[in-house]
RNA sequence: GGCGCGUUCGUCUAGCCCGGUCCAGGACGUCUCCCUCUCACGGAGAAGAUCAGGGGUUCGAAUCCCCUACGCGCUACCA
């Protein structure tokens, strides 16, 4: 296949979506796959729809996905956009004359026609219709409209449409690379419109001429858009263009199987991001819902999708988004992370929820200004990886990691039950214990060491003496095993914490 | 109502084009066990799909053909 081009072209009519995501995606794999261009398009011919900081949203979501393009609108630092490429504009609101000018050569031509039918003739029409179980369409009023009434009326300034002039016998016949031939008859198409009253044009219209200006290779799209891909066929072929190939991706479903929509949980693409999923685990999720390439891996980096990526590969049903499979996929990538990189992640998280701050010289304990490298924070959060699902789990797990007191109730230091005395004595000998290491022998292996010999050494049992000494370090039941939290915090605080503990034993 | 697309474990899917190796494989979730001071991680297992239903073709069908049902999409001067 040589010199692909494909494009993402999304309505900048609301926050972007796992579903417009997908999209995206598909087009950006196919392209990178084969050495193509990528490129986004923005479609804003419904004026109103269109909502503030639309296009800002998409290309900021798109950046922060890591989904790159060569062409098209881009976000500056300072938040404006301009726009790359030599095929542009890629605005479609930027694009009117260029469409009206092909709508004079399809008037020309007579493949289409003005139409000054009415919206309310319209709904009269098809409520009337819907009644009697015709099926609904325009009635093709104004295609035998005489030239001169036509003329006169236009004149006149008299508002009206322009429409498709769609053949009454035949049918389009194409090749859907994921669905295989598909077949539409004619006479059972609508004389849709193709330019509007307020003079911008339908999807319709844009998108087979900018398809074919910014010379798309492949139309990859959603399954909403195979019924009209006759009329795109025949728009095509009015303006003699060799048409793109097609491929219909499934739909995204709700749980319920409806087409996925808000008012069923998150939708929107920021979202996934602020609830703590990483972009590499949301890729990898998104892209294996309706497409598999028939082998038996689960996780798999941006390469090897882009290698794997094939059309053919791409499902005809539509797919649930399941929701625990991310978790679980999120989970992952977040144990196999590099610590550092890790760090940096849920930096930013373990700041939006108080615990640390980020100063001119770097990061700070929230409660104690003690100050903390980017390895601290990476030591911290390693201890939780893999309990938590999620980025925005991570600060309520570190939270007792940076926290100076504990809140527990005493109960909770006694393993099954066990003899104050009995815990309190494990205590005592813990800190003496504690007391003879070194700052340098706060690794996980010497301080299992040590208390370990310390166990043996008396005959004791590992649940009575690290149950409590681990609830003394953490301040609760579920926590990282013991050493490790030893470790991270150093001999000053265990120390104090196995103090605290004592206290509060014998409150 | 019309047209189109779809239908394999609860969910994501493999197998379907090129019928036998499929009394249907993998993953998530669920359950059990192991590891273990706890929770998790990790490991080992289990349950879970009469391949939407029916009819045909064939020695043989999840796979090919037909019908039906159901779901979804489109049927806007929305995309």
């Amino acid at each position: 296949m040589d010199s692909v081009r494909v494009r993402f072209a999304p309505s900048p009519t609301g926050r972007m979506h796992i579903g417009n995501f997908r999209s995206a995606l598909y087009n950006y794999l196919f392209a990178r796959k084969h050495g193509g261009v990528f490129f986004v398009r923005i479609e804003d011919t419904d004026r109103s729809r269109l909502v503030d900081n639309g296009v800002e949203n998409i290309l900021r979501t798109l950046a922060s996905m890591g989904i790159s393009y060569e062409e098209g609108p881009f976000l500056n630092e300072d938040g404006s956009v301009v726009q790359r490429g030599s095929m542009g504009p890629y605005v479609q609101s930027e694009r009117l004359e260029i469409y009206r000018a092909r709508i004079e050569q399809l008037l020309e031509n007579g493949d289409a026609y003005p139409c000054f039918c009415t919206p309310e003739r319209l709904d009269a029409l098809r409520t009337e219709q819907e009644a009697m179980k015709k099926p609904t369409g325009y009635d093709r009023r104004c295609r035998t409209l005489s030239a001169d009434e036509t003329r006169s009326r236009i004149i006149s300034g008299e508002r009206h449409v322009v429409r498709a002039k769609m053949p009454d016998e035949g049918e389009t016949e194409f090749h859907d690379a994921v669905r295989g031939p598909v077949k539409f008859r004619h006479d059972l198409l609508d004389d849709y419109v193709l330019l509007k009253g307020d003079g911008y044009p339908t999807y319709h219209l844009a998108n087979v001429i900018d398809d074919h200006m910014m010379e798309t290779t492949h139309v990859i799209r959603g399954e909403e858009w195979l019924s009209s891909t006759p009329k795109h066929l025949l728009l095509y072929k009015a303006f003699g263009w060799t048409p793109p190939q097609f491929a219909h991706m499934p739909l995204l479903l709700n749980p319920d199987r409806s087409k996925l929509s808000k008012r069923q949980g998150d939708v929107a693409v920021e979202d996934y991001l602020a609830n703590g999923y990483l972009p590499e685990a949301l890729i990898n999720f998104v892209a294996l819902l309706g497409w598999n390439p028939s082998d038996e891996k689960e996780i798999y980096e941006l390469r090897e999708l882009i290698d794997a990526f094939e059309l053919k590969d791409i499902n005809s049903a539509g797919a649930v988004f399941n929701r625990e499979k991310l978790d679980w996929l999120n989970g992952k990538y977040l144990r196999m992370m590099p610590i550092e990189r890790l760090a940096e992640r849920a930096a930013p998280f373990l700041e939006r929820a108080g615990l640390v701050t980020k100063e001119s010289d770097g990061w700070r304990v929230a409660r104690g200004g003690e100050k903390l490298t980017i390895e601290d924070i990476g030591r911290i959060v390693s201890l939780e990886r893999e309990r938590v699902k999620t980025l925005a789990e991570l600060p309520e797990a570190v939270s007792f990691l940076l926290e100076d007191v504990l809140e527990y109730p005493a109960e909770s230091l006694r393993w099954k039950g066990q003899p104050i005395g009995e815990a309190l004595a494990r205590l005592d000998a813990l800190l003496e214990v504690v007391g003879a290491m070194d700052e340098a022998d706060f690794t996980p292996k010497d301080a299992e060491e040590r208390v370990k010999s310390l166990i043996t050494g008396n005959g004791w049992g590992n649940g009575d003496t690290l149950w409590p000494l681990r609830v003394a370090l953490s301040g609760r039941e579920k926590s990282p095993g013991p050493f490790e939290i030893m470790s991270v915090l150093g001999k000053m605080k265990v120390i104090r914490r196995l103090e605290a503990a004592k206290n509060r034993l014998n409150a």
